[in-house]
DNA sequence: TGTACATCAGTGAACGCGCGTTCACTGATGTAC
DNA sequence: TGTACATCAGTGAACGCGCGTTCACTGATGTAC
C-alpha cells in the first residue's frame, strides 16, 4: 500500500530517529536494520525505499544525532545566554548523560564506530562535531575560543568515554577531576 | 594431540595479544573468534579450552591492551626520566597513533564497546585506565597531580576519538587545538 | 473534475553468510604405580 | 627409571541464530488525459 509523499517524509524522519538513539545505545553494529524499523514502526522490508544500505542510514543517524544532541546549547548561545557553554558543560558531565548515551552526545557513545566506517559517516561526524564547537566557541569569552572550544570538548568526551567504559570508583574519579576544572 | 603445561601457556598469550589488537582495530563484536585464534595459529575450536566465552577473553585483551600501551610510559616514568609524560603526550597525539588504533590507547579504541559489555571487561579497563593514570601522575610536577593527569588524559583520548571519526580538516583541527596545550 | 493506469511505500518470506558455541575425535603429556 | 593409563589441548565439522539485503506482492497515491 503506497503512501503519501508526505507521508513517506515523516517515516524517513522516524527511522533516522530511531536510529539515531539505537546507534548511541548499542553501536552501530547493534543497531541492526530490523529493530530500528520496528522503533520506527515498519517492518524491515520497506527500509531499502529509504536508504541504499546501512551506511547511508549511519550516516543520516550521525548528523541527526548531533542535532539532537546540541539543540539546547545551540539555542542557548542564539538567545546570548551568557550561561550557555556551562550549562552545556554540566549538562555533558552529569549522571544522566554518562547513564543514558542513547541520548547523548554521539562522539563517546558512537565515535570509535564511525571511525571505522564509511566516508560518509566520518563526514557527518566531523560536521557535526564542528558544528558543536562553532556554538560553543561563539559562546566563549577571550581569545583562541575555537581552540580552547576543542580542548575542552576533546576532555568531556575523553571523560564520559572513560566514565562509561570503567568500574563505577574509576569512573567518579575521572568525572570529579573534569568537573573541577572551573570551565 | 595434547600440548605441554608450557605451550598451552605460550597458546594463550597468544590468544589474549591478538585478541588485543583486532579488539582495537576492529571493535570487540569484528573480533571473531575465529579471526582472533587464526591470528594466534590455531583454529578457533581450541578456544573453549583457555577461556569461559568470548566475555573473558576480552576483559584479559582489555588488560592486556592497556599494560602494552603504557610499557613505555612506565619504563620512562620509573627511570626517572623528567619528559616522560611530554614523550607519552606526543606519543598520544602522534599521527601514527590516530592511524593504528590496533596498538594504540584502548580509550578510544574500545571504550565504547567495553560500555557495553560485562562488568569483568569494566574492571579491566578501569585498571588498565587507572594504572596509566597512576603513572602520569607520578611524573607530573606540581599539586593536584592525579586529577590534572585525568583531565590530560581525558582531553587527549577525546581527541584521538575525534580525529579518527571525523573528516581530515576536522581531525587535524581538533588534534591542533589539543597538542597546542602545551603540556 | 473524473477516470484509467502507472508508480511505489510498506509487507513478510526468503537468501547467503558469519557469528559464538558445542562436540566427537586425536594423540602427546602428565601421573600413578 | 619404566610402564600403563587417564587427561586434555587443539582440530574441524556442525549447531542455531541474527544479520544485511532481495524480492514478489499489495493497494493507496500520483499522474496523464
Amino acid at each position: 500500500m503506497r503512501v503519501s509523499r508526505a507521508a513517506k517524509a515523516e517515516s524517513r524522519e522516524k527511522i533516522v530517529a530511531a536510529a539515531a538513539r539505537r546507534l548511541r545505545a548499542v553501536g552501530v553494529e547493534g543497531a541492526s536494520v530490523a529493530d530500528v524499523m520496528a522503533d520506527a514502526g515498519m517492518t524491515h522490508g520497506g527500509f531499502y525505499r529509504h536508504f541504499a544500505d546501512k551506511d547511508a542510514l549511519v550516516a543520516a543517524a550521525v548528523a541527526a544525532a548531533f542535532v539532537e544532541f546540541t539543540e539546547g546549547l545551540a539555542a542557548d548561545v542564539e538567545r546570548g545566554d551568557p550561561a550557555a557553554v556551562t550549562m552545556f558543560i554540566d549538562r555533558y558531565l552529569s549522571e544522566g548523560h554518562v547513564t543514558h548515551p542513547e541520548f547523548g552526545c554521539p562522539v563517546p557513545a558512537a565515535g570509535a564506530d564511525i571511525a571505522r566506517g564509511g566516508p560518509a559517516a566520518r563526514q557527518a561526524f566531523g560536521a557535526g562535531a564542528a558544528a558543536m564547537i562553532d556554538a560553543m566557541a561563539a559562546a566563549l569569552p577571550g581569545p583562541r575560543r575555537r581552540a580552547r572550544a576543542w580542548r575542552q570538548f576533546a576532555m568531556m568526551a575523553g571523560a564520559v568515554l572513560i566514565a562509561r567504559a570503567s568500574d563505577p570508583a574509576t569512573a567518579g574519579e575521572v568525572l570529579a577531576a573534569v568537573r573541577g576544572d572551573g570551565a
